[in-house]
This record gives C-alpha cells, sequence and structure tokens, in this order.
DNA sequence: GTATACATGTAAACGGTTACATGATTCT
DNA sequence: AGAATCATGTAACCGTTTACATGTATAC
C-alpha cells in the first residue's frame, strides 16, 4: 500500500518515468522508504492495469525510450483516500538491538565493538542526509514556502534518528562501560 | 536470518515451547522485532530440519502437550556466527512520512490532524514501553546484574524512540502551525 | 453459555530483494 | 577499452501477514 501511495504521490506533483522515479525515491524520501527499481516498474504496470494512471512513451532522442505516466482521476481518488485513512502504529525491526540482547554472554568487549561498527554507520548516514538538507532535488517540485517546510521538516526526521540512535549507543556504551565488575549501578528493589 | 537469530537466541538462554517464544517476543523484545505464531511454528520446522533444534514433546497434563525446543551444538556455532556477522545498515520504512510529505497540498488543518493523530498513538506505545522497564518479564532468565542491565538498555530504546517521535511531531506542528500564511520562517537564501 | 488461555499447525497472499537481461550513449 | 548513465523489463526467492483449522480447560 505505500509504496503504491509513494509513487501515486510523486506522480501527483508532476508525471514521469519510472527511471525518473527510482531517482527521486533515492535522493528525496531514502531516509524514509526504499524502493528498488524492480518493484517500481512492477508497480507502475499494476497501477496501469487498475486504471489509476496512463502511460504515454515519448521517445528519446538518442538516449532510449521514456514512458511517462500520469495519474488517472481514478487515482487522484485512490491517493486522496489514501491520505485520508487512519495510519496503522508503525512496527519497528531493529536488528542491533536483537544482537545487543543476545551478546550478553559474550565478553564485553564485543558488545562494546558491535555498538561502535554501528554507531560509526549512523554518523555517516548522518552525514548524508544532512547533505540531502539543503540539495534542490525535492524543493524544484514544492510550489510554495509552506510544501518547501513540509519537506524540509520529513527530511529533517532523519536526522533527528540518528541522532537519537547516537545519543542511545553512546549512553548504552556508558551503562554497560568496557570494564567488566566495575562501576555498580544502582538499581532500585522491587 | 533475524528471525531465525532471535530463536535461537532465545532458546539459548532457556529451552521452551513455540508458545511460550510467541510470548517471550510479545512481552520483551516487542519494541524492536515481532514475529507472529505462525512464523514461529514454521521456522522452528526449518531449524529442526536443519539440526540447529532439538525437540522433546512434554505431555501437558490436562493441558494440551508441548514440543520443547533446545539447542544442538550446531545450534550454538549458528547463533555464535550470527553475533560476529558485522550489521548491514538499518533500513527505516516510516508510512507517516510519506503521507506527510504528499499531504502537502491538503489544507493545514487536515495535515495537523494526521500529526496529532500519529503523537497519540505514540504516546501511548511510549507508556506501554515504560510500564515494561520494571516488569520481571525478561528479567528472570537474565544471569547476571550485567545481563539485567544489557535488557534494561534495549528496552530504553523503545522508549527513546518515542520521545525522539514525539518531539519530531512537536516541532513539526509548531513550525507549520494550524494557521496558514502566518509567520514566514526564515530560509537561507542559496 | 461465552470468552479466554493453552497449544499446535497449514495455506494463500502480499511485499520486498537479488539476479539476470538488453542496448545505446557519454565520459575517462 | 572500460565504466557510468540512461532506460526498460523478467524471474526466482525470501520473509511477513492474514485467514483458516482444531481441541481442551478454566474463569466469568
Amino acid at each position: 500500500m505505500s509504496l503504491q501511495a509513494a509513487i501515486l504521490g510523486f506522480l501527483s506533483l508532476e508525471p514521469t518515468s519510472g527511471y525518473t522515479l527510482k531517482q527521486r525515491f533515492d535522493g528525496s524520501i531514502r531516509s524514509f522508504w526504499t524502493a528498488t527499481q524492480s518493484q517500481i516498474y512492477r508497480e507502475l504496470h499494476t497501477l496501469q492495469r487498475e486504471g489509476l494512471v496512463s502511460v504515454e512513451a515519448v521517445p528519446g532522442d538518442g538516449k532510449p525510450d521514456r514512458k511517462i505516466y500520469a495519474l488517472t482521476p481514478a487515482g487522484h481518488d485512490a491517493l486522496a483516500r489514501w491520505l485520508e485513512e487512519p495510519l496503522e502504529p508503525l512496527v519497528l525491526r531493529h536488528p542491533l538491538l536483537l544482537k545487543v540482547v543476545f551478546a550478553a554472554r559474550l565478553p564485553p568487549e564485543r558488545l562494546d565493538a558491535i555498538l561502535a561498527q554501528y554507531a560509526e554507520g549512523i554518523a555517516a548516514r548522518r552525514a548524508d542526509y544532512a547533505a540531502r538538507l539543503d540539495a534542490p532535488e525535492i524543493f524544484t517540485l514544492a510550489r510554495s514556502p509552506r510544501e518547501r517546510d513540509i519537506w524540509h521538516v520529513a527530511i529533517e526526521h532523519g536526522i533527528a534518528w540518528c541522532d537519537m540512535e547516537l545519543a542511545w549507543v553512546a549512553q548504552a556504551r556508558e551503562r554497560l562501560g568496557r570494564r567488566q565488575g566495575g562501576k555498580k549501578w544502582i538499581r532500585k528493589a522491587k
């Protein structure tokens, strides 16, 4: 449902091709939704079969031909209906935490290394998201200051998420400190 | 891979049945991994076929019979290998943000309502996670203060995540304020 | 009598990933 | 000569969700 909605959403901003959609996914919503090339082409075919999008073949001069997809009235309706649906709560899946809890009987420095490795990856991702914040990519499709603000706020979510992860890792490493048998933490009695 | 590892992980703490595993998933790692009943039974069969777990049927007196699964040496090895594997970076999928960006051309109060509804759900979840923090559930399986600390820190991640979500929503609602055409935000020129 | 807890499973559908396949043009 | 970009697609697989199926015991 979400993949379909994302494609309808992009097409509502501007009719475009599968190839360009893939670029939009990677260039703007990457921090909260991803899709592979094959997923996008498959979904476009489905959407077409269902009458939610129409296609126009555009001969590419020199380059390969493109198929430009646009929303049909039914497509606009489907997008509007999706926007109105209440959101069912998000289910998080976080393999790191799985590793953390089941690494509890490993030597402390091994667990610390897992956390350190993870933090490195997140730091890199944070830099990547931050760099995208002022890149014009999606902003060219925004038609008002408000729309630009909305995109800005959405992309900032990825940064807030990275910051939370980094803060949590730092705290975890602190509390589970390298030296075992070190300082004992005060825990309230039941 | 993660589902398999989670099951192996739980079985490494204590041999148990599919039914109890489902309760452990729901009762302790719910904030970072979920699995349905059918997924767990299916995976246990696969694990058995691969020789990573062994089964013992235990007649239930009055209650239905149970099948108690335990790690084989090969199962212990598989878990150890998984713990050593580097983590590939987590891919987040966040339908709320999809809705936010594609609701940009809706009346501002509609977008605000989406955000408000989401925040409600997160607040409820936060309360749920917080309540679980001092529930003994998993702590009965922990064999040392360190192990208890690790579980504690892992469960706190869910709370940190909720807090981040709530802070982000609050900021977003603030910045995209109910009244359109209100205060203009300073944006730096390119 | 009805619902919940205990306990196990199967089947179908859905969504996402990986690998394969083709072919022209442009850049180094 | 080789790699990257543009542009489209197919096939197989894997993991997750939903619905169906069965049966006993206990609590309200």
